[in-house]
DNA sequence: CGCCTGTTTGAACTAGATCAAGTGGCGTGG
DNA sequence: CCACGCCACTTGATCTAGTTCAAACAGGCG
């Protein structure tokens, strides 16, 4: 029977498998967020989790969530409170998917990366990135090499320093502004993706 | 305040509106299906549901929802088990945004379409689009150029019969092998680009 | 110290986007 | 009932962002 994990400690990834044995990455998951909701259903996980770090999970059984939930209307609303946020993160990374050029994609990935350990409580201008270039790469569509020189393009123009899995954020405004503008510019802002 | 919606007649699509203006299509919702599961967390739609045909809807609002959600246990179940099961389609609509190719985007597109009309009830051999070529694309993450490329090679390799929006399925069984495997063929079985 | 794994970098190639005409079905008005 | 114009779709030609293939590089660990 199904469950579903509070994130307690470290990171996860969750990862869609498919027949082939390629893996897509759904999401990547920190400290209090929700895992494997997408069991709700049939009871059964389409997808798995991965921690990327030693890593420490809460498990809520199934049947023990909707006793109490259905006990506690304050856990219910919180219940459906958690699921909203996790469809709406998913329709983001739809949008990320169907529309963003890699560049802006992978600023997208950095800028929700550093909002989300703000949130948390981390320190968001020095990082150790817990998930490799591949899985990132899968998380964005893209080819880890595209990701490797996305990163490096940053560094070129001053955003971030990247040595390996640690990452600096050297100007939070500009990340921001690659995240939500898209092309990755020598300065000028308004350029949009046609027109090399 | 926020509420969820049922459709009841007609077909649906749920689009998110970018600040500049470009919309991305989240989802199709054909008969029985749930749509506005995105305002569960704020309380606010992040997307608009535009009616595709003449249609007709069945409105919830969220806290009629939860006061009777609470008291029948049964309905709490059965909400959960929509809920995992949009959760479910957009990890699937993520995995073909993020690897699939353009020709097994469209024809997982068409299969999964078929799928869905099958359950319903409806007839799967003959059918007509509810939207547009643009709105194909915009969900397929794809130009529309390409989708109406799609549909014309699967016409040429005799998989489907196009007329505009009217489709007639010749050779479901290959729709379904195309929608898993990728590379429409030329016959022989062209390696595509996997090889890991 | 040298291997193994993850990452960066380089160069060539291609799927799909973009730009630009055509085509055809359909409603409108003549 | 037919001509006209509009709009959604198709088709063609070119161009490019990103993939793929391949090789160099780092750094941790036996």
């Amino acid at each position: 029977m199904g469950a579903v994990f509070v994130a307690r400690d470290g990171a996860f990834k969750t990862v869609l498998v498919s027949e082939d044995g390629e893996e897509q990455v759904i999401g990547f998951h920190l400290p209090g967020e929700l895992i494997g909701l997408d069991a709700l259903g049939s009871g059964m996980h389409r997808c798995e989790a991965v921690a990327l770090t030693t890593a420490n999970v809460c498990e809520v059984p199934f049947d023990e969530l909707s006793t109490v939930a259905s006990q506690l209307p304050g856990l219910q609303r919180q219940l459906m409170r958690v699921i909203g946020q996790s469809v709406g993160r998913d329709q983001d990374h739809l949008e990320i998917l169907a529309r963003r050029q890699a560049n802006e994609r992978i600023a997208l990935f950095l800028h929700g990366l550093t909002e989300r350990l703000r949130t948390i409580g981390e320190p968001t201008d020095r990082l150790r990135l817990p998930m490799s270039r591949e899985d990132i790469a899968r998380f964005l569509g893209l080819a880890l090499e595209t990701v490797s020189r996305g990163f490096t393009r940053l560094q070129d123009d001053g955003v971030i320093a990247v040595h390996g899995r640690r990452v600096e954020i050297l100007d939070s405004a500009e990340l921001e502004r690659l995240a939500h503008a898209g092309d990755s510019g020598d300065g000028n802002g308004r350029q949009r993706q046609q027109r090399a």
